[in-house]
DNA sequence: TAATTCACTGAAAGCGCTGTCAATAGTCAA
DNA sequence: TTGACTATTGACAGCGCTTTCAGTGAATTA
C-alpha cells in the first residue's frame, strides 16, 4: 500500500537518486526529467517517508514547549505565539504540560530518552534540584522561558517580573497614594511570587511605609481561593489608601467579586491592582489595572531562539528579555482615572 | 558522539540482536545478560533512536490536533483534556491551527504529506469543499471534532449544538417569558452559528413569537465587536420581556458591558445570554446564564478515539455526541434567581 | 583533433534499528 | 546414550531515504 521512492522512480524511469534530488535538491536535475519525476509523484501520491528522512537526516523539524499548566489565558498565549512562530519557520510544535515538578521531570527524561524533537522549550513553575541536575546535561537542545531556570549557560527568555512588579508599586504608592499594601501571591515557592513580593517588600520600603508579613498572604492563583479569602478579611482590608495587589488577575478580580458582595467600593474603599493583563483584567467591574505581560511574544520568541539554537548548536546563549507594562484602569484609584 | 545499539552491544560483549530484545522483548533475553546489556545502557546514556525505530515500526507514537484558532479559554480546554488523554495513552501530543480554512487545508496537506503523524484530530470552523474532498481520502487515520464535517464515515466527536440552544431558548421564552430574543452569532457560515440560530428560530416559532431578519445579528465572536454593536443597538433592544441570546459568552459580556455603560439594567431592562460557559460567564457582572459545553472532555474524547483508531485502523467509526447544560446565572431574569 | 570541463545521472553505501532464521548449548524422556 | 526439545543467542536482511562517488555523453577549450 504505501508507495516508496522506488515505486516512484521505476515509473518516471529513473533511478531513486534522481527521485530524492527531485526531492531535496531541485536544481541539480534536468527540467524535463525532473517534470517526469513530479508527475510520478503525483500520480502515485507518494509521500517520503518521514523516518526514513530523519534516519539520515537526524532532524525532525519538530519541537516541544513543555509547560507547567494549560490552564488559562496565560498559557494559551503563550501556546499561540510559540505555534505562530513554529509554523513560520517551518517547524511542527509538540505540546505537554505536566503537573507538579516531579511529573515535569519525568516528562522532560521521556523527551530526552526517545528524543524526538530537534529542540524543547522548558517552562516550570518551579525548580527542584532534580529538575537543575537534569537540566545540567540534557541531551536536547532546549531554552527556558520565563526565567526559573537559572540562566547563562542556555538561552532564555525571561520576563522582567521585577521591573513591572516595581512599576506597580510605585503607582499605588507614589501615584495613588496607598499606605498601605496587602500582598496576595502564590505559592511561597513560585518564583513569579518572589519576585512579585519582593518587588512589593522593596517599594514599601523605600518609601518608608511600615509593613510587616501579616500583610502578606499566599495562595494559588485561582479565583475560588481569592473569593474566599477576601470574604474573610474584608473589612478588615478596607480603608482609606489602601490596596490590595494580588500576583494574577485571576485573584485580583476573585478578590473585586468578594468585596461587592461584601458591598465594600472599589475602589474608593479598597484598591485592587492584578498582574498579567489577561481577559479578566478587562472584564472585571471596575477593569482591573494590572501589568500586561507579553505571554504571546513570550512563546514566540521562544521558539525563535530554540529554532536558532536547533540551526546552530553552538551559538552563544542568548537571553531576552522582555519588559512588562503598567496597565491603568479603574481599580486603583489614582489622578489618572478622570 | 550519539551512541548506538551497537556501542552498547559491544560493550555488553553482546550482539545487537541482544540489545534489541532487552529494549523490546525482555523476557526473551537471559537475566543475567539482560542485566549486563541494561547496565552497559545506563552507563552509556544510550537512547534508542527513534527514526530508526519508527522506520522499522512505522508508528511515531504522536498525534496531532488541529485547530481553527488557539485564541481563548475554549480552545485552550480542548488542549488541556486532549494533553491530558493523550500523556495517559502514552502519545504525544501535536498542535497546530490556522487561520483561516484555506490554512488549515495547506496544514492538513502538508501533514499528509510528511505524515510523521500516527493520526489527526481535526476541528474547523467552516468546511470548503476542497477540505470535504481533501479529507474523503485522507491518508492519516483521523478523528473530527465539533462535527463540522458531515459524519458517518469517519470518528467524531460532537457537541449537541441544537440540544444546548434549544435548551436555552425554550428556558428564555418559557421560564423567563421573554417575548422577543435578538440573535448575535459568529459568521453566517459558521457551523456553530448555524446550529444556534435554527434553534433561536425553532424555538420562536414553535412558542408562536413573531421573528423576523432584523433581529439577527453577525459579528465576529469578539468581545470588542459586541460591544460597539451594543452601544449602537442597546436602546433599541431594552424592553420588558427582551432577550439577546450571543452565540458566545464573549459577545454576550461585550453587550452586558455595554449595557451597563449605557446605564440599561441587566436582566431588568433586557436579558442577556451566552454560550459556552467560559471563565468570563462567570465573571461578568451579572454572570451570564450560558449554556456549558464540555470542551475538556471534547478533547479527551478525540484523542482516545483517535488512539483507538489507530490501534485498529479497520475499526467502525464511532460517533461520540457530549451534552451541553444549561448554566443558570443571573443574566436573563428567570423565576430561578430567587 | 585531443584534452578538458560540464551537466546530469545511477550504483551503492550506509543511517540505527527490528525481526526472521539458524545455530548453539543445555535438558529431558526413553 | 540418543533424539527431541527448549532456551538463548548471533548473523543478516531489510525498512526508505540521502549522499557520496563514479560514470556518461555533450560542450568547451587548446
Amino acid at each position: 500500500m504505501p508507495v516508496s521512492i522506488e515505486d516512484v522512480a521505476r515509473k518516471a524511469n529513473v533511478s531513486i537518486s534522481t527521485v530524492s534530488r527531485v526531492l531535496n535538491r531541485r536544481n541539480l536535475v534536468n527540467a524535463r526529467t525532473r517534470q517526469r519525476v513530479e508527475r510520478a509523484i503525483k500520480q502515485l501520491h507518494y509521500r517520503p517517508n518521514i523516518f526514513a528522512r530523519g534516519l539520515m537526516l537526524q532532524k525532525s523539524e519538530m519541537v516541544g514547549l513543555v509547560l507547567p499548566d494549560l490552564h488559562g489565558e496565560f498559557y494559551s498565549e503563550i501556546i499561540r505565539g510559540a505555534n505562530q512562530e513554529a509554523r513560520e519557520l517551518g517547524y511542527n510544535l509538540v505540546i505537554s504540560s505536566a503537573k507538579d515538578s516531579d511529573d515535569t521531570q519525568s516528562l522532560l527524561e521521556g523527551i530526552q530518552q526517545r528524543s524526538f524533537l530537534d529542540g524543547v522549550a522548558i517552562m516550570v513553575s518551579e525548580v527542584t534540584g532534580g529538575m537543575q541536575e537534569l537540566l545540567v546535561d540534557f541531551a536536547v537542545p532546549f531554552v527556558v522561558l520565563d526565567g526559573k531556570v537559572d540562566g547563562a549557560m542556555h538561552d532564555s527568555v525571561v520576563i522582567d517580573q521585577g521591573e513591572g512588579a516595581r512599576a506597580m508599586m510605585r503607582h499605588l504608592v507614589n501615584t495613588c497614594g496607598m499606605q498601605r499594601v496587602f500582598f496576595v501571591g502564590g505559592l511561597r515557592t513560585n518564583v513569579d511570587t518572589i519576585a512579585r513580593l519582593e518587588a512589593h517588600q522593596q517599594v514599601l520600603s523605600e518609601a518608608g511605609i511600615e509593613h510587616g508579613p501579616l500583610d502578606i498572604y499566599h495562595l494559588d492563583y485561582e479565583y475560588d481561593t481569592a473569593y474566599a479569602l477576601a470574604t474573610d478579611n474584608i473589612h478588615d482590608w478596607a480603608g482609606p489608601n489602601r490596596c490590595v495587589f494580588a500576583a494574577n488577575d485571576e485573584m485580583a478580580s476573585g478578590i473585586v467579586d468578594a468585596a461587592a458582595a461584601a458591598g465594600v467600593a472599589i475602589p474608593d474603599d479598597l484598591g485592587v491592582v492584578g498582574f498579567d493583563d489577561t481577559r479578566v483584567a478587562r472584564i472585571t467591574r471596575p477593569p482591573l489595572t494590572t501589568v500586561r505581560v507579553p505571554m504571546f511574544r513570550m512563546g514566540a520568541e521562544a521558539i525563535r531562539l530554540l529554532c536558532a539554537r536547533v540551526a546552530d548548536p553552538m551559538c552563544h546563549p542568548t537571553a531576552i528579555s522582555l519588559h512588562p507594562q503598567l496597565v491603568i484602569r479603574k481599580s486603583c484609584k489614582c489622578e489618572l482615572d478622570a
